[in-house]
Parts: structure tokens; sequence; C-alpha cells
DNA sequence: TACATCTGCTTCAAATTCGAAGCAAGTGAT
DNA sequence: ATCACTTGCTTCGAATTTGAAGCAGATGTA
């Protein structure tokens, strides 16, 4: 077995990406709080549940797709909830679930704060970057989530299925 | 002055790029705690030194490189002396200056955790990139990277030198 | 039905994070 | 030399985040 290893092009990908990432995130989030005093992760629900055709998502759902405990999500909820951005009501198939529903409120602060946001991400992330390049961003980025998303959280021994070999 | 706003293409690649990056950081972050019992700050925090020359940086480099609050760094930067991963001196040049160096025994924790991350990396985000595709990834990452150190921390008003127009 | 197990969410304590305030050392202009 | 301002780091309190533990509703099997 050798050594793991990434070549110095692999390692300069890598390093890069989570520097841009860390740098636009913090410009990101600036912008957010100045707008309409929202951190990352409650911008990033809010525009989840806006996204959504029912304005709405079950708790779980939300935590995985932000990437996030799932107590740190009950917390944020209260604080969303608090500040009369969401509601939450207990799902109806499924006693214990809660379904967390954007309001008037909530969409009408996302709708406050998109633009700004999104002219930092363009301004920050896309302006060196030409229509074509976007696009091959765009087209290494999909299989890479892909992947990601399809491999099993820990790589620590993918457990075959009852009876394995 | 139009809306700002990204097309569908953008949007694609921002958000892909968000969600890569939490994915990634949350397996290496997993990694490295079994691994080294490391959080992911103090890792790049170790391979920022370990990276360096004489071993060593000062503290506000650290926080710029890292992307970090400085109030952050002090912390984190005692747990490292704590458990006895770096030294922290006073420069000879500034007398308020920190200079923080790593340790023979942060060098070694490094050198245990590496491997391992080195291998979540590698089979997470490059698995699914052939060698062309990460050369331009690399290539399109570096501009943007430059990009956003260049820009001013913050958009609101880059004001105009001196005398400005 | 009864039991074991799983799921979905919340509560809790502990660790981390940030920004504001504070302090000491440098720098520059008078 | 003195004053005003900047810089580099730390301390402090408040907010956030996390994993473990707990609770109640679902699910599958006998």
């Amino acid at each position: 077995m050798p050594e793991p290893s990434l070549d110095p092009v692999q390692l300069g990908a890598y390093f890069d990406l989570v520097e841009v990432t860390s740098l636009l995130r913090h410009a990101v989030e600036q912008q957010l709080r100045e707008a309409g005093d929202l951190s990352y992760v409650q911008f990033q629900l809010l525009a989840r549940l806006g996204d959504s055709p029912t304005g709405s998502h079950r708790m779980t759902d939300l935590a995985d797709g932000v990437v996030y405990s799932r107590s740190g999500l009950t917390y944020q909820a209260g604080l969303l909830e608090k500040a009369g951005l969401v509601v939450r009501t207990p799902s109806p198939d499924d006693e214990r679930s809660v379904t967390v529903t954007i309001t008037d409120a909530g969409r009408a602060l996302l709708a406050k704060v998109l633009p700004g946001h999104i002219e930092v991400v363009g301004g920050l992330l896309f302006e060196p970057l030409s229509r074509a390049d976007v696009e091959t961003l765009a087209g290494l980025l999909a299989p890479v989530r892909d992947h990601m998303r399809s491999t099993p959280p820990r790589s620590a021994a993918p457990r075959r299925r009852k009876g394995g070999a």
C-alpha cells in the first residue's frame, strides 16, 4: 500500500478551494449582518425554505442540506421563529416531525438581503471568471458534490449489509 | 443600475462550491479528531507553521492566513501551547509581536495526522476528477483567490486615496 | 398486542467563536 | 521630547455550536 499523497497541483487546488470559500464566506457574512442582521446559517436556512415550492422543510432535511448539527438547527430555528421569520408546526404525517415554514416576513427579509448577497458573490467570486470559466467550474463541482453526497459519511469501514462477506 | 443577479449556471456553481467545501470540511474534521484530536483550525495552524521555513509565524499573519479572528487565535494558540505543540515567544524586532513556533511534538503530530488527511481529501475531493480536471480547477481558483485577497475586505466604499476624484 | 429498535427533535453542559474594550509598544508630526 | 495615532495581542462577556443524553412517536416482528 503506497503512502497516500497529493501532488502539488492537487494540493494547490485544495488550499485555494479552502481559502476561497473562507474569504467568500467572510465577506458574505459581513454583508448579511449589515443588510439584515442575519448569520450565514440563518440565511442559508431561509434561502432553502424560500426555494422550496411549499416554503417548508422538515428539520432533519434542513440540517442535512446545510450540513449542520441537529441541536444547532433547533437553536437557530428557535431564533428565526422568535424573529417571526419562520413558523414551526407539527407534521401531519409524522407526529414526531416538525415542519419549518418561511413566513411573509421571512420572504421579505430574504428579498431585502438577496441583492446585496448576489452582488458580493458576483464581485468576489465571479469577477475574475469568464462565462466559459464558470461553466467549466460548475461542470467540475457537480460531480464532486454528487460523489461526496453518495459517499458514506465516515470512510470508516463501509460495513456490508447484514451477513457481510 | 440593473439589479445585480446571477444566472443559473453561476448560482449552481456557487451553491456547489459552498456545499462541497462544507462536506469536505466535515469529513476532514472527523478524521483529524479521530487521528490526532485536532480541530480543523488547529490543524491549519500547525500546517502553516510546519510549512514555514522557520517553523514560525507572527500571530497576526497566522490569523490572516487562516481567516480567523484575533481573539480566537489567541485562544487556540493557548490550547496548542498547553498541549506542547507550539511555543510562543516575544518577537525580537517588535516588542508587541508574538512569534509562534511549532515544536517537535507539533511536527510529530502533524506527521501522524497528515496521511489520513490526505487520504480523505483525495478520496472525497479528487476521486471524481481527472488529472486534467484538477489542473483546470487549480487554474480557475488561483485567479479568484488573488482577486479576493486583493479586494478590500469591505466592499463598503473603497475610499479613494487621499485627494480623491 | 407486546417488544425491540429506529427516528426526529429537544435539552443540556462544555467548548469554541466573535467583537468590543483594554493595554503596551511603535511611528510620525510638531 | 511630546502628543496623537496606529499596531499587535490579550481579556472579557455574549452568542453560537456541538455531541451526548433524553423523550416520544413510528416500525417491524413474533
